[in-house]
DNA sequence: CTATGGTCAGTTTTT
DNA sequence: CTGACCATAG
């Protein structure tokens, strides 16, 4: 075996040999965190012979999951990597689901309901109920639904406390009684149902003291079944767990000697998932749950230049609630990294596209540049100028392959045929391609269903056949018999073993799919059809790689492939050249490295993001801003969040790190100026060098577009590592090193990092008008002249800033004096 | 029932 | 600025 302790360092090789019993892997950002996680399998396949189904790895995204097959299968070898168990949660979950289907409340054919069809759902919950839709977002119910769902919550646990969440219950409860009639689960479902299972007593055992002994019934015996499959689990970026996929993990080991072979690693610094029902607690409290845990912490980081990890680490410092830990760098300091103000995000994007082609003129490859951003609407224009200047490059995210209208429709079709009880499907496309079953209809359908209490296509069979009371005329029945002959002729031929592929080309034939798109005759329709044509294909590359696996082909395994890869997962398609500059979201960026990152768009409200709290935590929103005990309110731990989420953007950089902003941004067809992120504020200073944009119109702040002087080297909040043994956990978490402690203790903590920071001369400075308010807007003193749609160019007189909505005064020839909202107006120079 | 035009609204991060 | 949704006319 490839495997020598060589390979590693000391922490390395601890958590590599660890065997037996709990081990908890705190593992900094580029530590070799992926090295030791397959070492370790390929330390229990080789050496403890370890048969390899008894070994499960958790990882969080199937592209991770991907990776470290593939380095697996380098290391032990094909024979034994093919039959660990290696997967996301869901996909792993998806697989013991169907295994165990019989004890479950789902049968095996069930299929995947994504966000689309999970709001559908919702949709006719809301309305069966009689709920107004306007007081009642369905999409605020369903992401209710889902907290409560992520936390294991089941509708009769649920408290009701006011009228919202008297709906919630009501709609959750006919949302899961819809999933069980129509055979579906959305993603939580994937995990729930799994948990029930692993939490279900064994035969004769008892749940809670004073309870009956389970029977020893087929359901109890499939649990410990269940429990006693995975001898080894490992889960990779436990930060990112949330309550059920922590309590199925300990199930699975809850059975075992030395306090359970469960394996975690991760980093609470990039926990990035709260939003998700992520739980950092879970990392931070893994010793407390598993007292006999093996604590290991990989700090070493091998990725980066010393100025990007003491960047990264100027930035995650001032977050409260960390794990002490010291990320340590041997790397040279490397290049400055460097901060580039922007006019806007079209100077924003032409200052990427430039330094992206100045670095290929270098002998820069494009695939070792990426180009990350907040939020998915910054790609736009990011794409567009790469496109207009040429520089090749792809958006990882954004629009899935599968989640085209066309192709949806097509894999309607086909879970029509795997699981005909699928009503979301049925209602997709039975008038897809249009052929006369309009919404009237549709609804009769809905009502005899729900009258007889049959799924719609027994609805819609019952009606064509006129052995049920309908209020649909012969014609409308004629027409639902022409679609049940397509979707009868579909199930006959899967009946008789078509493969998928073959089925799913006869899926758009049939249905007059291909008829309609062809006589549409425009560009589009060509393209839709392509795409079809693409589905097709990738059912065909799915039905190989099956085989090749030693399994069969069936429509269901394509579906659930299907239902859980993630944008970032799909294989770029065909002809698109490899040589490409990356974009895509700080999340989607977890987990990867490149020599050069660009971060766009740090500013206020847009990075640290603050945007209005569209979750249904209603309650959650009005705590006070001081809680007991020292606990973070809502907002504090939402920039916290976006802390780590900052310390995750940077810390993909190997050697070139660039950070943007821009003063003005338009946001949702609105110009907004933005302020510098306060991040910016949180970086060492002698790392850091200031770019002004070059744009004619672009007037530097003062403080700004100049490089820092040079200056002798200071110390910096990062810690050398001959300095750790003296470096005590630092008592506040904000504390990051002895001068500054004082800032650390009261109430001041909790202010904003930068307002709390002495204006010192470590970290980087931001002119003082940027850092009270703004930097080029009309209400910043520099602004002389704005510019109003209608009024034209006109002089400022005044700023009107009570703090809500700033307005200012100005004189517009022709016009006047007039008052305006400062949104209306664009700065003029 | 369909197509069209219009209004309206809501805008983070994803398995 | 987009996309989803709705009312109206054909």
């Amino acid at each position: 075996m490839a495997l020598t302790a060589d390979d590693l360092n000391e922490p390395q090789l601890d958590a590599v040999a660890h065997v037996e019993g709990p081990l908890l892997v705190f593992a900094g950002a580029g530590s070799g965190k992926t090295r030791v996680i397959t070492y370790r399998i390929a330390n229990l396949l080789v050496t403890h012979r370890v048969p390899p189904y008894r070994i499960l790895a958790v990882t969080f995204t199937n592209k991770a999951a991907q990776e470290m097959r593939s380095r697996l299968d380098a290391l032990v070898g094909p024979t034994l990597a093919r039959d660990l168990w290696v997967g996301t949660f869901h996909a792993t979950c998806a697989k013991l689901l169907r295994r165990y289907a019989e004890v479950t409340d789902v049968s095996k054919n069930f299929v995947i309901y994504d966000d689309a069809d999970q709001r559908s759902v919702v949709n006719r919950v809301v309305k069966e109920l009689g709920l107004d839709d306007k007081r009642y977002p369905p999409r605020q119910l369903l992401s209710a639904i889902h907290s409560h769902k992520q936390e294991g919550r089941r509708p009769e646990d649920v408290d009701q406390d006011g009228y919202f969440d008297e709906a919630v219950v009501k709609v959750f409860e006919g949302y899961e009684k819809q999933l069980r009639a129509c055979n579906a689960c959305d993603f939580d479902d994937l995990l729930l149902h799994v948990l029930r299972l692993a939490e279900h007593p064994g035969p004769g055992e008892v749940a809670f003291p004073g309870d009956d002994p389970a029977p020893d019934d087929a359901r109890a015996r499939a649990g410990a079944a269940l429990r006693a499959q995975f001898r080894y689990v490992l889960v990779d970026e436990f930060q990112d767990t949330n309550a059920v996929q922590y309590r199925l993990v300990r199930a699975l080991v809850r059975d075992q000697q030395n306090g359970g072979n469960l394996a975690v690693v991760g980093d609470d610094d990039q926990s990035i998932y709260r939003w998700r029902g992520a739980d950092v607690r879970n990392i931070r409290h893994f010793s407390q749950d598993f007292p006999s845990a093996h604590v290991v912490r990989l700090e070493q980081n091998y990725r980066s230049t010393a100025r990007i990890v003491r960047a990264a680490l100027g930035v995650i410092s001032p977050s409260r609630q960390r794990v002490p830990k010291e990320l340590w760098t041997a790397n040279e300091d490397g290049e400055l990294i460097e901060i580039r103000s922007a006019a806007d995000e079209r100077d924003e994007a032409s200052q990427v596209v430039s330094l992206i082609k100045a670095r290929v003129r270098e002998g820069w490859a494009n695939r070792e540049q990426a180009v990350l951003y907040r939020t998915h609407a910054q790609s736009r224009v990011l794409e567009e100028t790469f496109r207009r200047e040429r520089v090749p490059y792809k958006i990882i995210g954004g629009l899935r392959f599968f989640e085209r209208a066309e192709v949806k429709d097509l894999l309607a079709y086909l879970r029509i045929v795997a699981n005909p009880k699928s009503d979301v499907d049925l209602v997709r496309v039975i008038n897809t391609p249009a052929r006369g079953i309009g919404n009237t209809t549709i609804d009769r359908i809905v009502s005899v269903a729900e009258r007889e209490r049959i799924t719609l296509l027994e609805s819609v069979r019952a009606i064509t056949r006129g052995n049920v009371e309908s209020d649909v005329p012969a014609a409308g029945r004629r027409r639902l018999a022409v679609f049940l002959e397509i979707v009868d002729d579909l199930v006959d031929h899967s009946v008789q073993n078509m493969p998928p592929s073959e089925l799913a080309s006869r899926a758009v034939e049939r249905s007059g799919y291909h008829k309609a798109l062809e006589d549409e005759g425009t560009d589009e329709a060509a393209t839709r059809l392509q795409n079809l044509a693409e589905l097709v294909g990738s059912i065909r590359d799915y039905e190989e790689t099956a085989r090749a696996a030693g399994s069969a082909p069936s429509i269901t395994g394509f579906l659930e492939q299907a239902a859980l890869v993630s944008a970032g997962d799909e294989k770029s398609t065909g002809a698109a050249p490899d040589d490409v500059v990356t974009m895509m979201t700080v999340h989607a960026a977890k987990g990867l490295e490149f020599r050069a990152v660009l971060i766009t768009g740090l500013e206020d409200e847009l990075f640290p993001f603050k945007g209005a709290r569209a979750t249904a935590n209603t309650l959650d929103d009005d705590r006070p801003s001081l809680q007991p005990g020292g606990a973070l309110t809502e907002d504090e731990e939402d920039l916290e969040e976006e802390r780590r989420l900052a310390y995750v953007a940077i810390t993909r950089a190997r050697e070139l790190l660039t950070l943007f902003h821009a003063s003005q941004r338009t946001v949702f067809g609105q110009t907004r100026w933005g302020r510098p992120s306060t991040f910016l504020r949180d970086l060492p200073k002698d790392d850091v060098q200031q770019v002004a944009s070059s744009r004619r119109d672009f007037v530097p702040r003062s403080g700004w577009g100049a490089a820092s002087p040079p200056s002798s080297r200071q110390r910096t909040p990062f810690t050398h590592p001959q300095a750790r043994t003296s470096s005590i956990p630092p008592p506040s978490p904000s504390a990051r090193s002895g001068e500054q402690s004082a800032f650390s203790f009261g109430p001041k903590a909790s202010a904003p990092p930068g307002a709390s920071r002495a204006p010192g001369e470590r970290f980087v400075e931001l002119d003082d008008d940027v850092s009270r308010h703004d930097d080029d807007s009309p209400s910043s003193s520099s602004a002389r002249f704005v510019r109003h749609k209608r009024f034209g160019r006109g002089r400022v007189l005044e700023v009107v800033d009570d703090g809500a909505d700033p307005k200012i005064v100005a004189e517009f020839p022709g016009w006047g004096r007039m008052t305006v909202l400062q949104r209306f107006l664009e700065i003029e120079r």
